[in-house]
DNA sequence: CCTTCCCTAACAAGTGTTTGGTAGGTTAAC
DNA sequence: GTTAACCTACCAAACACTTGTTAGGGAAGG
């Protein structure tokens, strides 16, 4: 080895912007045709170098996707825990959850929609048992706002908290698949229009 | 090649069942792993024979996901043309859709879980073909139903129909990823229970 | 003997990864 | 102010291994 490349995950690297710019555009192949079914050689195709050098800035293609994850994970992880630690009310709580997530999808989608196709076969190993954790805590934040909004009487009763927990999340992450930045709606007006949707239901009231 | 093996799609073979209980075993591989991510040998493994064994039932591993997602669609659409050649109302319409949708995901669910996963990047191949020409049939019949609906003063006209669609179609769909069959809740409680969040909300009304 | 179904053994192509080298810029020594 | 050393970021070429697939053979049963 000649130089001292990569030390991953601190602070002051000379040129991490160089890094950040390879991690773009293989989270856009890894989201597009999923992470088995891309070549380290695509990649380099897509980003302008053959696939020997991308392992100058990175040790493997696995570490790639880790640091695509992790580094989404962290940044949602971030604004959730803004947003619990706030003490807001059941209803506002969900809306502001829901809000954060598509502001999240907006800047992650690539990262978003990897996570949806790959984490649940990746939680089995170990480098990324953070992704099960995840889910827990996700589990947590959601399915608790849920129930205290149960609790008082701000979301019916008469609906499974499980099922309603899992209508939530999915169809608010599945967005990544087809939200395209600077398209037809801001993702606030998203948030919006899904909250209104989720809490007042599409029919017409009589 | 030794004799006349398979004769996809066709009608009276002597023994589909062998056919049937490989494609099933490799649709659960395919669906926990992804398409990509599965080895031939892994199939194999699964059922209890080697690799190469699998090449005299299929020509190939394309060709097992092909008939995996193939069959699934023609049974999926059987059943959504009848519901939709029934002439009912956009409301009743779209309560028989989602139910049988969530019949499908109960007989279907491995299929389901591999259609969401990889047909996004299989529709450009022209064998694939008719997974776009799907998704757009599907389009049609819930976009249409949604604007029937509005139109008739039976859903609300202030979210926007598109925005609606995707929501309804994915969270139908993602239920395939966490559904398993035998237990709390049958399909048809499931989707009574979705349809009553989809159609009236979630919130306690004032 | 023929058909069905599988195995053994191999193939070529593609995979992630490593090694050694090098062009070009920056820094340090004299 | 030239020269030497060094570092960064890459390329070229190969490595060992895995992949989907094929060819030929064989056991079992009718």
């Amino acid at each position: 080895m000649t130089g001292v490349p990569n030390s991953k995950q601190t602070a002051a690297n000379p040129a991490p912007e160089r890094r950040r710019a390879l991690l773009a555009t293989a989270a856009e192949v890894f989201a597009a045709q999923g992470y088995d079914a891309t070549t380290v050689r695509r990649i380099a195709d897509e980003a302008g170098l053959l696939a020997g050098s991308l392992y100058y800035h990175f040790d493997s293609k696995e570490s790639m996707l880790d640091e695509i994850l992790s580094g989404f994970l962290d940044e949602l992880w971030a604004g959730y825990d803004t947003v619990l630690a706030a003490g807001l009310a059941p209803r506002e709580t969900l809306e502001a959850l829901v809000t954060e997530s598509f502001r999240e999808i907006d800047r992650h989608r690539f990262a978003v929609a990897i996570y949806q196709k790959e984490s649940h076969h990746l939680a089995d190993r170990p480098r990324f048992a953070y992704l099960a954790e995840s889910r827990r805590r996700f589990e947590r934040a959601w399915l608790g706002t849920l129930e205290r909004g149960v609790a008082q009487r701000a979301f019916r009763a008469d609906l499974d908290a499980r099922l309603t927990y899992r209508f939530l999340r999915d169809t608010v992450w599945v967005a990544a698949s087809w939200y395209r930045p600077g398209g037809a709606h801001a993702p606030e007006e998203i948030a919006r229009q899904y909250l209104s949707m989720v809490l007042d239901g599409i029919a017409v009231r009589e």
